[in-house]
DNA sequence: ACACAAAGTTGCGCGTACGCATCTATGCGT
DNA sequence: ACGCATAGATGCGTACGCGCAACTTTGTGT
């Protein structure tokens, strides 16, 4: 099937700190592999980016560009969502203790995307206006559910199947955020830039009818 | 990418009703493809099917098949799960208006997918064992979601954009715990029938964290 | 330092997904 | 009843996804 689904990139976040030559390598390819992917796909159009162009930009066989993605467009949304979704499990754990898991939650996840707008503007004109790109970047946010889980488990009041839930409803509600933020992308080519809102605002309104569920005293 | 992402069969769920002789073809179409595709991974094994046996088994090119399911593993699963996830929306405009929306919604939900254990217990097996047609199983889940909107979104105090995000919520917790079921099956497969609980239980449990979202006053 | 185990890379081959151009069946207006 | 507009079926060609079986590089114990 191919929606092949799920993005499963790296197990852990800090790969970066683990300096094997390995693990720095494995690194550094998938890097390459994706900025080769997005910088292609900018200069030629999505359509016009072949597998193997790709392989041979980032130096690698074919075959092993599939190591890595399972998909073209991973390849190049990877570029820009990154493991944005990965970290929210850190930033949950960073919010006060004392704060509502409501705020908490919420807080963590808009933080993560509060930053996609300003650096490359030509890249999200990219990834939204091919239908391809934009669900694999959609996806991407999906990711968020597992880390989150963990986190909200950790969280005391809460046990793990209920965590479970709570956390694959924000991750639900978060990608219908991230839809209605591309929506608007698409109408509005040249005219209005930003008409629905901003991405973090647009995170905060779909997350809020949660609120009453994650801020439900524990059973 | 591949996961190739969502559902989307037919538009309207009574195509039956609509009888035009095309509309009828199709579904017939749609019904002796999937139906094939069932029987044939019944018999030779989920990945001894190739996607030319089936075409031929339902009596139309390949090239046709495709234009049905956009995955050996759509159209297996589609005899089972079939558009139940579609009435759902039925389902809840039919419980009483002076129900809470949480109760209605999960009862809907569950209604659906009550009947699924008796039927066909080795059709089920064959699922719960390949991995692919999992995933494929889940995705009919999560299709839940659009129905379920509309559904929400007519009964009132609620606008249409918090019903969107309720029903995604509702359907990602769906999908948790038909996760859980599914998982359960894999494990114990001679031993211990049904170890994690039945499917509607376990949808009950994964839909109650979301209650106090859904009956939480309209703001 | 050395050799062995573990992880990663590569080529190959099969089956699949899907756009496009064409042909056929259906539905609808007259 | 007739013919045109259109949806659906089919064939073809291209690109992709991924399992498999070598081969190469990195990590580790001695």
């Amino acid at each position: 099937m191919r929606p092949r689904n799920l993005l499963r990139y790296a197990p852990h976040v800090d790969e970066t700190e683990k300096s094997g030559l390995r693990e720095r390598k494995k690194l550094a390819t998938r890097e390459a592999l994706s900025a080769a992917a997005l910088r292609l796909a900018m200069e030629r159009g999505p359509d016009n980016v072949r597998v193997d162009d790709i392989a041979e930009a980032a130096g690698v066989s074919p075959r092993t560009y599939n190591n890595y993605f399972s998909s073209r467009e991973q390849a190049i949304v990877a570029a820009v969502a990154a493991e944005r979704a990965l970290r929210v499990g850190a930033a949950v754990r960073a919010r006060p203790d004392d704060e509502p898991l409501a705020r908490a939650v919420v807080e963590a996840v808009v933080e993560q995307y509060s930053t996609v707008d300003e650096p490359g503007r030509a890249e999200l004109a990219l990834i939204t206006s091919a239908p391809g790109l934009r669900a694999a970047f959609l996806d991407t946010v999906s990711a968020v559910e597992q880390p989150l889980a963990a986190a909200i488990a950790e969280r005391a009041g809460r046990d793990e199947r209920t965590a479970a839930v709570l956390a694959a409803a924000v991750a639900a509600a978060a990608r219908v955020g991230a839809e209605r933020w591309l929506r608007s992308w698409v109408t509005g080519n040249a005219l209005l830039v930003v008409p629905g809102g901003s991405l973090p605002d647009l995170l905060r309104e779909a997350l809020l009818p949660l609120a009453p569920a994650l801020d439900a005293p524990a059973r």
